[in-house]
DNA sequence: CGCGACATTGAACAGCGTTCATACTCGATC
DNA sequence: GATCGAGTATGAACGCTGTTCAATGTCGCG
């Protein structure tokens, strides 16, 4: 009889997620939370570990939802344009929701325990998709440093995303965003291949 | 009679700093930090508007220190040498003063209020600096451009250092970060220099 | 029906940042 | 030196938080 128990977790998160989306994770209270799905405090401790695990599995929710933006934005195009696409997707998904993409990065886990396995499967699939069309833009780079080329390639994306729609170091028009992702992404691109047919030819 | 009342400030800062430095600031307790300035609980509150008020001086002096490192990275480099320095030096300080840098992202004010001036200055001295290097290196550039080039060059550079420190989505060598970062910087102002020929020359 | 294993409950707990009536400085004034 | 008063220091108390746990309820199975 699990049945029952996973009806309340499920309660739970999309609880958690609509005050996530209103309020953002600093406005998230256990007691809110448990009233909005109608079961008492306590209940939260038997269908979840605690706080933390419930916004875990809100943010594995998020990290679909973007993966799947993701693979819709790249899907049919070529490497080049498919790189520009996650990009562009990328920042959209954080304009758009904005509390819950916050959290994804907001939010770490108290002590130095790292995420379980089935969250960092969730960050794999966006992760994935970056990989494979880098992959598919470098067919020379492989394993490790494909991957490395990856994150840094996504870490970039996200900072400029993260430090703009934040406001912080500099206030300035937030429709500059998509236009300077795009330049920015092109400079990589070019610097790439550059690169690569330097390597190539003597 | 301000001498007093500055001296408990300064004890105040210090002792978060160091306790922040230490445990980072999910670890700050207003109760250790007057414990160890030597002063009761409420005299924060009369020092200071509150314990966000004195993060914000930590982070301040953090902006501070930050800017000092990056001035003395640059110094008689010429504009593409400047441009890698800042982006190497930043790297550097983030892994070196890691709670400190933390603390800079995390902290983020209760409601919506923005940070005030003397703080924001702060931030502009880190900021002008990229802003320098950027204009010596594309003189044609100018003004507010100049200013969101400068955001989007030092964003993706802190994107890459934070995700990479922070072990999200990808656990690799943090060793790999500044060849990466070098690899990175070089795209950039390769691409920037391509775009701005083609831009000028039919 | 009766039992045992589990889920649910919400008062109680320990901790947090913040407030504020109270007590205390200590330089200015006569 | 005595007296005053404006600014400062104090720490118990407040309201909030996440978490716990003894008591209560629930329900499938022999």
């Amino acid at each position: 009889m699990t049945a029952k128990r996973d009806a309340l977790r499920e309660k739970l998160i999309k609880a958690a997620e609509k005050r996530m989306r209103e309020d953002g994770l600093p406005g998230l209270r256990a007691r809110d939370i448990t009233k909005d799905a109608g079961c008492a405090l306590g209940g939260l401790y038997t269908a979840f570990g605690g706080l933390d695990e419930l916004i875990l599995h809100v943010n594995a929710r998020t990290l679909e939802r973007l993966s799947i933006e993701i693979a819709a934005a790249r899907e049919g195009l070529d490497p080049s344009d498919a790189l520009h696409a996650i990009a562009k997707a990328y920042a959209r998904f954080a304009k758009k929701n904005r509390t819950l993409w916050d959290a994804l990065f907001d939010h770490t886990l108290t002590e130095g325990a790292d995420a379980p396995d089935w969250f960092r499967m969730r960050q794999q699939g966006v992760m994935a998709q970056v990989v494979e069309s880098l992959a598919a833009f470098q067919p020379d780079l492989s394993g490790q440093t494909l991957q490395l080329r990856a994150r840094t390639y996504f870490s970039a994306i996200h900072g400029i995303v993260a430090i703009s729609l934040q406001g912080r170091f500099v206030g300035l028009a937030d429709d500059a965003l998509e236009p300077e992702i795009a330049r920015f992404v092109g400079y990589i691109l070019e610097g790439s291949v550059a690169a690569s047919t330097r390597d190539t030819t003597p």
